[in-house]
DNA sequence: CTATTATATAAGGAGATGCTTATATAATAG
DNA sequence: CTATTATATAAGCATCTCCTTATATAATAG
C-alpha cells in the first residue's frame, strides 16, 4: 500500500520534464552536489543556452535553486519541493552520478568560489 | 540505500514515454484490470487511432501485452516487462483509477468478451 | 456473399521541444 | 571607465509529438 499520492495529471506533467536525459542526469548530479551552469556546460557538451534553458524548466518546477555567488549562478536541490518525494522515488533507482564530478576536477574545470 | 538501478538514458526514455496524461493513466488502469480499445475511447474521449497509437507505444516499450478475444484485442500489463520494477514504483505513488472502470459500467459500455 | 464492428496504419497538420547563434545583463578585473 | 567572464533571453530552425481524417485489415452477424 501506498503511502501518499499525486494527482495524475501532475505527475505526468514531472514526468515529462525528467523524460530528457540531460535534465534528469542534472537533477540526479544535484542530488549529490551544487553546480554552476558552466560546470554542466562542461559535462554535458552542448551550448551555455541550452544548459540556462534546461535548469530555467527544473526551476519553474520547483526543483531546483539558484544562488548568485559572484559571478557565478549555483544550482541546488529544492530540498523542500512539494513534489520532491515523487522525484526522489524515482531517483533512487538511477545511478550515482559522482563519477562526472570527479571528471571535472581532473580537467580542472570544477568551480570553487570561497 | 537502493536495492537496484536503472541506466539513467534508459529512465528518461521511459520517463518521456509515461509523462503523457493519456498514457499514464492507461498504465495505472491496467496496473488493476484489462482493457480494450474501445473502452479507453469511452474514457479518454478521443479519436480511436489515437488510443490505437498510444497502446501502440506502451506496447514498443514492452509494458503491455495484447490478446485477441473475437472482434476485441484486449490490453494487459505485461508483468514480465524487465522495466516494470522501475514502472511500478511510480506508479505506486498514483491514485488508483477503478472509478473510471464504474463510470463505463454506469454507461454500460463495460466490454465482457466470454 | 455483404454489412457491421473493432482495430491498425497512413498521411498530414498544429504545436511543442531542444538545439543553435546572436545579443542582453550582471559581476569582476584592471 | 573598459574588457572579460558568466549567465539569461531572443529568435530561428529541424525534429518530434499528438491529434485528426481516411483507409486497410480482421472478425462477426445475417
Amino acid at each position: 500500500m501506498e503511502l501518499w499520492t499525486i494527482e495524475i495529471e501532475k505527475a505526468a506533467m514531472i514526468l515529462k520534464l525528467l523524460g530528457d536525459k540531460t535534465r534528469l542526469t542534472m537533477l540526479k548530479m544535484l542530488e549529490a552536489h551544487d553546480y554552476c551552469v558552466c560546470e554542466f556546460v562542461e559535462i554535458f557538451k552542448v551550448s551555455q543556452p541550452a544548459i540556462s534553458q534546461h535548469v530555467k524548466k527544473l526551476k519553474e518546477a520547483g526543483l531546483v535553486c539558484e544562488t548568485r555567488r559572484s559571478q557565478w549562478i549555483i544550482y541546488s536541490l529544492n530540498r523542500d519541493s512539494d513534489i520532491l518525494p515523487f522525484v526522489q522515488s524515482l531517483m533512487d533507482h538511477l545511478p550515482n552520478q559522482d563519477f562526472k564530478l570527479q571528471q571535472l576536477e581532473k580537467q580542472g574545470l570544477r568551480i570553487s568560489c570561497e
